[in-house]
DNA sequence: TCACTGCATGGCT
DNA sequence: AAGCCATGCAGTG
């Protein structure tokens, strides 16, 4: 609740203080971030006295209906603080949670499930647009008073953002709620006994249905468990009356849920949802203004439109409140087990204290994606939930675990391990059929959707990337979106790019994208996809696609660009950039940092100033190598004239002009034209460009494709994490196998290489892919693998024996880790400073066995960034990786073990490693740490890991 | 031997 | 500390 700042402002503008002793959240903006209030302020604002102290003389004072209180209503700080009558008139949230009884009895379309067929007569239930409903109401932003229920009594959650409409922990509605849900797993035996159906019981998960939400109706649970609408809808003066007119023409809808049509209310759940993040400037009402949009539109596709415009944003969405399906059949289907379910209505989950999803789950789409689902048709898109697919969801087994919540929340009620079958649409309007299922687990249960397989292989989902689901309204469809994870030099990007999507949303409901986008992941011929399980196959139903074609495994085959774009096997990829990832815990923004391709990292990387290089001759070529690691400089563009003058090219940062600068200059990331201070006629954004277009087209053409991509990733602030650790680990990775034929490679892998180098740098393939080495290879390359592969494991004896030793010394207590990187900082230091001269040590019998030994290693081709972080103090590019160079390390020592070299190693102390730990050696962290991490496993094919040093490579002489 | 299924485990939130 | 959930793995066909 409170944080310390020096530099924080309060953020009420009748305030502004900048010193506080207690900063306090307040409401939460329509950034996503919450305003930050001084201890003041924010006692005020938790205090619901906000408005009281600080607008009072604000327009929008009412009275409430009830207690005759004075309340706000004019501000985003008072929308918590009040609901609306349908009648007219306010209620204060005192009052309004007196009335309010929690809604109950929702019940699911059948038309989710097999066999039981969409019934026509729901496609009659009236959709009601938001803006029907309340584009009379001249009380902006009244649909959202509901949360207020909520929110003022437990004065926001630090768990998810404080959207008015949000509901937060429920403690009221515990208190509300008459028949709280136990958890489901408790609750199995006593499931028919349950009164409160799926909808009760979403409702009191705190899952509040947005039609509760938006609405506000008040209702009161009748002797059999059914609710009743016990007062007007709030969300408006006079629309109330058409939902009733709808629910009454739905008669499915009586029996449970008299009055009420859902499907009704689901409108503006979508809009609630996207309302937050209404640019914050444009309306006095900041998030819930009058909202032009809103009441001028009166067709649901303008509502997605208005959705779209604010989702465009890429405000995380909060979850969206439980949804409530009408069930046209209430009463009359009594096959399936959906009957059942909604009989037995068993409860979902606790209702207490979880009763929120995490936001990870909270749905992002896109107005582009809700267009996209909605089609042309007036369908109403209520996007439920998204995740992140792990590598268990996108492998092979065909298995999506679902968030219990999510699942709870949002999928039908299933009462059986077995489940139902639950019928999804996907992106492209193609049903699928999955097995809604759950296992117990833990006294719990963990939901799966079976049979996925086929649909996620012909949305081309990879681990990494976001499923996405949605209901359609009123059928009351669900909907499977996706998004990629990344879709480097996809055009979908630059469109996401250029439609302001910058978290590349496009992949999602893209089919014509999709299909102009061969790059990404192309299928190839193979035998038609076929379900493995019968039990839980999926059928795609008859409209449904013709799928293409997928192999036998499942695996969608990659080729060309598409494996580039993934380089990395789906599982492992996966387990590296799931979102609950326990192998690679790196923020996706963090990884993105790492996403560089190898001809981009080489562009980047720049040898330590002041540094003077060890020389390394391998293959007679020489690599120089640093003791401090290399850094990150921006990637300029070297050229050769014909007078044989060599220069240094560089874009400004600001200006995008090309400058020329000297042969040797680095160049920070950010440079502009005015750091060019040794060229006073260019160093002005504003001074001419002294490269003609046509010269810049040749001087780019050959050489800057990456650079180009960087300047698109860079624009895009998108990038590809998996793509990354594979240039990572491409920089370690010497294919040299394969006849290095310098001919037929692109030769300036690096800018300081000249053309036609024909170092082992430039001659290998950016894919860092080759032909195998044979063990016995005694090529240069593989004996310095060995060589390095040697110093390794005998650095890491010395380090075991002194520290062995050190122990000795001070047996009285073991050494925290963080001692023992003291130690080992100081080792590397020493070795550092003087003993890196001894190079050349022969190890034999390192080769691709050893690296399969190492994928195998428990890191498992992960990068756990988190490992002895504190042994990463060097600022440098590639410092993550430098945890993975003691993984490397260790498996090297365990393989070598294995094989027998412990014992040869010998004359430990005259071999002092080639291989330098992180900041010591930034060269050499660059061949570990990748390549251990990401590559392994996915690279399998390369067989020779040659250390060679990033800043080897990037300043290499040829 | 392989694919599939269901459950168990344990890291992590 | 509870429990979610990613993943492993044994059992089965």
């Amino acid at each position: 609740m409170s944080s310390s700042s020096s530099s924080k402002i309060c953020f009420n503008p009748d305030c502004k203080v900048t010193k506080s002793e207690c900063w306090r959240k307040g409401w939460r903006l329509r950034t996503g971030e919450f305003a930050e209030l001084c201890d003041l302020c924010g006692s005020a604002y938790e205090d619901v006295r906000y408005c009281e102290n600080f607008h009072s003389n604000a327009p929008g004072w009412r009275n409430c209906e009830s207690c005759a209180k004075r309340v706000h209503c004019g501000c985003i700080v008072s929308v918590h603080t009040f609901v609306l009558l349908d009648a007219g008139g306010i209620e204060c949230m005192a009052c309004a949670r007196k009335s309010f009884v929690m809604a109950s009895n929702q019940k699911w379309p059948s038309s989710l499930f097999l066999p039981v067929p969409l019934p026509e007569r729901l496609k009659d239930i009236s959709v009601k647009s938001w803006s029907q409903i309340t584009g009379s109401n001249p009380v902006p932003g009244q649909w959202r008073q509901s949360s207020n229920l909520w929110n003022s009594s437990t004065a926001h959650s630090e768990l998810y953002p404080r959207m008015p409409y949000e509901i937060d922990k429920p403690i009221s509605i515990d208190r509300l709620i008459s028949g709280e849900r136990p958890s489901a797993s408790s609750q199995e035996g006593k499931r028919s006994e349950d009164p409160a159906p799926s909808g009760s019981l979403k409702f009191a998960n705190g899952n509040i249905g947005i039609d509760a939400i938006t609405t506000l109706s008040t209702f009161h649970r009748e002797g059999n468990g059914d609710v009743k609408q016990n007062s007007a809808n709030l969300t408006g003066e006079n629309d109330s009356s058409d939902i009733r007119k709808s629910a009454a023409a739905e008669p499915g809808l009586n029996n449970s849920v008299p009055g009420i049509n859902f499907e009704t209310h689901l409108s503006p759940g979508l809009h609630i949802s996207r309302k937050q993040s209404t640019p914050k400037d444009d309306s006095s009402y900041p998030l819930f203004g009058p909202a032009t949009s809103f009441t001028s539109l009166n067709e649901t596709k303008d509502k997605l439109r208005v959705s779209g415009a604010l989702a465009k944003q890429q405000m995380p969405l909060p979850p969206l409140a439980k949804q409530f399906f009408a069930n046209p059949n209430n009463g009359t289907d009594s096959s399936g087990e959906f009957q059942t379910q909604i009989r037995n209505g068993r409860p979902r989950g606790e209702a207490r204290g979880r009763n929120q999803l995490l936001p990870r789950y909270w749905p992002r789409i896109t107005d582009q994606e809700l267009q996209q689902i909605s089609g042309d048709s007036n369908s109403v898109i209520t996007p439920l939930f998204e995740k992140m697919l792990s590598a268990s969801d996108a492998g092979r087994i065909g298995r999506l675990v679902l968030p219990k919540k999510c699942a709870e929340a949002y999928f039908p009620t299933i009462s059986q391990p077995e489940g139902l079958p639950l019928r999804v649409q996907d992106a492209r309007g193609k049903e699928w059929v999955f097995q809604f299922r759950f296992w117990p687990n833990n006294n719990s249960r963990m939901y799966v959707l079976e049979g996925v397989t086929p649909c996620i292989q012909s949305m081309q989902l990879q681990a990494g990337d976001t499923v996405t689901f949605s209901r359609i309204d009123p059928e009351g469809k669900l909907v499977m979106g996706f998004r990629k994870a990344s879709s480097i030099s996809s055009e979908q990007d630059i469109h996401a790019h250029k439609t302001g999507n910058d978290l590349s949303t496009s992949g999602e409901f893209k089919p014509s994208e999709a299909a102009s986008t061969p790059p990404i992941r192309s299928y190839k011929g193979g035998t038609e996809s076929t379900s493995h399980s019968s039990k839980n196959q999926v059928h795609p139903t008859d409209q449904i696609h013709t799928w293409s074609k997928f192999d036998k495994t499942g695996c969608i085959p990659k080729e060309g660009a598409g494996s580039k774009t993934s380089p990395l096997p789906t599982k492992r990829k996966g387990s590296t950039l799931g979102s609950k990832s326990k192998r690679l815990r790196i923020d996706n923004e963090d990884s993105l940092e790492l996403k560089l391709t190898w001809e981009e990292a080489q562009a980047l990387l720049r040898p330590p100033p002041n540094h003077v290089p060890t020389i390394v001759v391998i293959e007679g070529h020489e690599f120089e190598e640093y003791e401090e690691a290399p850094v990150l400089g921006k990637p300029t563009i070297f050229m050769t004239d014909h007078a044989g003058e060599r220069s240094q090219w560089a874009q400004c940062e600001d200006c995008f002009k090309w400058r020329k600068l000297p042969v040797d200059a680095l160049l920070p990331l950010r440079w502009t034209c005015s750091d060019n201070s040794g060229d006073p006629k260019s160093s002005s954004c504003s001074s001419a460009q002294e490269i003609t277009a046509e010269q810049l087209q040749n001087l780019l053409s050959p050489n800057t494709a990456s650079s180009k991509r960087i300047k698109i990733k860079k624009e895009k602030g998108i990038v590809d994490p998996s793509e990354g650790l594979d240039t990572l680990a491409n920089l370690a990775i010497l294919g040299e196998g394969e006849p290095l034929s310098p001919s037929t490679q692109t030769t300036t892998k690096h800018p300081r290489h000249r053309p036609g180098c024909t170092c082992i740098v430039c001659i290998q393939p950016p894919s860092g892919k080759g032909p195998k080495h044979k063990q016995t290879c005694t090529c240069n390359v593989c004996l310095t693998v060995k060589r390095r592969f040697r110093t390794l494991m005998l650095r890491r004896e010395k380090r075991q024996s002194e520290k062995e030793a050190e122990s000795a010394r001070k047996n009285q207590q073991p050494q925290s880790p963080e001692k023992l990187g003291q130690e080992e900082e100081k080792l590397e230091n020493n070795e550092s400073n003087g003993i890196l001269s001894e190079k050349m040590v022969s190890v034999e019998g390192v080769d691709e066995e050893f690296i399969r030994k190492k994928s195998s290693s428990p890191f498992k081709g992960n990068i756990d960034l988190n490992i002895q972080p504190e042994r990463e103090e060097e600022p440098s590019p590639v410092a993550d990786s430098g945890s993975m160079l003691m993984k490397i390390q260790e498996a090297t020592e365990q393989y070598l073990k294995q094989q027998g070299f412990a014992n040869q190693t010998g004359n430990r102390e005259s071999v002092i490693n080639q291989v330098e730990p992180v900041g010591s050696t930034g060269v050499e962290d660059h061949n570990g740490g990748p390549h251990d991490g990401s590559c392994m496993d996915a690279d399998m094919d390369h067989n020779v890991t040659v250390p060679l040093s990033m800043s080897a490579s990037t300043s290499a002489t040829g």
